[in-house]
DNA sequence: CCTGATATGCTCAATGTGAGTATAAGGAAT
DNA sequence: ATTCCTTATACTCACATTGAGCATATCAGG
């Protein structure tokens, strides 16, 4: 072992702090499970109870579990079995997302505890029975971020709650050039000012309000009362959940584009209408139809497969099913957005 | 602590092992440092030669340090703080990149070690002098992947010596349909079979090769000989090094397209030229100068500066700047890529 | 056989892209 | 000074893609 430790010094000059680096952090999994019924888009949470994870009442938390590397062969097979524990679910597409590893993400956990890191995975199921020994529940993510749902127009929310609330966060930056800073990260984040609203940008808007101490969780981290705003800014998470579901719902937002990811929450046929109100429930936004038809037939991403579905209510549909050899025809597949639906 | 413990555990039904999680892993922060030179995109890394990470003679490995969690504040705090250690470079432009954490990445390790858990990151910078307790310098990165500099037309290498092993380990697969997988595999990633050429599956290609023994790493893992073929297969490197170099360039190559990070590398003004080169060499493949300049400028990411720089050996070309209104104007401003150059 | 709903088809102007050709402005050699 | 080489910059034109409609097809229900 001792070998094995020197490794993981710098080569020369050996510093003050050779100390064997010893275990230095417990490695968490975290899984932003998702999937789309009909017109919304679902994620699975957990009600915890326990007094660490829930202030008050039982927090809506992510499936989680401790790395254990005794039993876990990889992180992310590690992953899979958390999330199979405790929502019964047998993961398909995994892809990560990001580590977390703030040392402050857990103000219970004060200096002292052992360093928490948290690996976040995204993964996109077809919808399904949840069972498992969590109490787990498929939720709206628009319950979590309800400015980012654009699909009836521009959110009342943003213009009626937040930017007042960010207008006065403005006017806390002690110096001028901050204060410009601070402008031009709001008015890019939320499309203010005729900077256009960018669906991908779902972090930069939760961090946004984060630091502007308007979202319930910026307030309980810092011991504080949350805000009489905070109510209408979306159902907080436990610990730092929120954050990770932003992160998992922006990947998603861009990776549809260029990947066709969005298969995975389909089944293997299906009508245009339902692929085109998954894509919009995703990204938050409503299509042209029309020219969305056109992008996703033309660009060789489905093909129809002759059966129809009756059940529309209309001329019936076709049913359509993902084209497997635009894999190697394309260089980045993805279900490229028409502009957005001129709205009524 | 207990409190803490438990609460890493799920919320009912504990299992066999409740043990508690104590400290599970040894967290590293890995630094790909980029920088451009002239044509050449460079990448820092230090000669290693203790014996941990070197078989034989020395060998190239990315900054690198644990996780020190009585010092660093942030992860990205402790990578900047370990970069400028062994490097003297203080890093700008930091991303983080992916996190690595096979149990068996490091075969010297054993099964009984502690899982390490390496936490990469991208850091772009404008090339600069090096210093700093590590043996650090800056290397072409294509020195690690001969096959992906497609600057002067498709490499010999693919058609010459990669395709050919390939075939080979087409023909080991066991089963027809596995065979069928790999064959997909292998054409969407060297881009045969009149499939195109995708600069962004760097990652892809590398683990390819990995897979069919080609590149010294995947022999040395395995306790093999190399084979024949990997000396012509790039520079090896410490670990699973050169598979972090392949997942930060292929991050790098997609990133120019949507963010404007290409204007880290260069300094605050260019011609239009020198910004043509550098995004080349990122991509490695030509441009049609034309439409380039066309994309850029009309694209409002840059301005001219009425300067003019006159060491061009030709007519004098016309120094911009980033024009970084660019950011409120458009939802992903990145330099797109116009067509590749046809070739002559 | 209307009406309303949904799906699917078609058109057309505007914009963007691929691939050139042409012109401008420097330095070096004659 | 003239010629030639080099690099930069300007324009052009056919073609493809996109945004935005209008038009038609096919069902269910009265």
């Amino acid at each position: 072992m001792a070998t094995r430790r020197a490794a993981l010094e710098p080569a020369r000059r050996p510093r003050k702090s050779v100390s064997a680096p010893s275990p230095s952090a417990v490695v968490g999994l975290n899984a932003v499970i998702v999937a789309v019924t009909e017109e919304v888009p679902r994620v699975l949470t957990i009600s915890r109870t326990d007094p660490a994870w829930a202030d008050g009442g039982p927090a809506d938390a992510l499936p989680f579990g401790p790395l254990r590397p005794e039993q876990h062969r990889t992180l992310e097979r590690g992953l899979r079995s958390w999330a199979r524990q405790q929502t019964g679910i047998r993961l398909g597409y995994v892809e990560q997302l990001y580590t977390f590893g703030d040392r402050f993400r857990d103000p219970r956990a004060g200096q002292g505890g052992p360093w928490m890191i948290s690996v976040a995975y995204l993964a996109l199921v077809r919808e399904q029975q949840l069972a498992g020994s969590g109490d787990a529940h498929w939720r709206d993510w628009y319950d979590y971020f309800p400015w980012e749902d654009w699909r009836s127009g521009p959110p009342a929310l943003i213009s009626q709650t937040i930017a007042p609330a960010l207008r006065s966060w403005l006017g806390q930056a002690s110096e001028a050039p901050d204060a410009r800073a601070r402008r031009e990260r709001r008015d890019i984040a939320f499309g203010l000012h005729r900077t256009p609203w960018d669906t991908e940008r779902t972090l930069e808007r939760y961090e946004l309000l984060y630091e502007a101490r308007l979202v319930s969780e910026a307030a309980s981290d810092a011991g504080e009362p949350a805000p009489p705003e905070a109510g209408d800014l979306g159902r907080p998470m436990a610990l730092d959940h929120r954050r990770i579901l932003a992160t998992a719902l922006g990947r998603l937002r861009g990776k549809i584009k260029y990947r066709p990811v969005v298969f995975e929450l389909l089944p293997p046929v299906f009508t245009l209408s339902r692929l085109q109100r998954v894509v919009e429930a995703l990204a938050g936004i409503r299509l042209h139809k029309q020219n969305f038809r056109r992008l996703v037939e033309r660009g060789g991403l489905v093909e129809g497969t002759g059966q129809y579905d009756e059940e529309t209510g209309g001329r019936p549909a076709e049913l359509f099913a993902f084209r497997r050899e635009v894999l190697r025809e394309r260089a980045a597949p993805g279900v490229r957005l028409p502009g957005p639906q001129a709205r009524a």
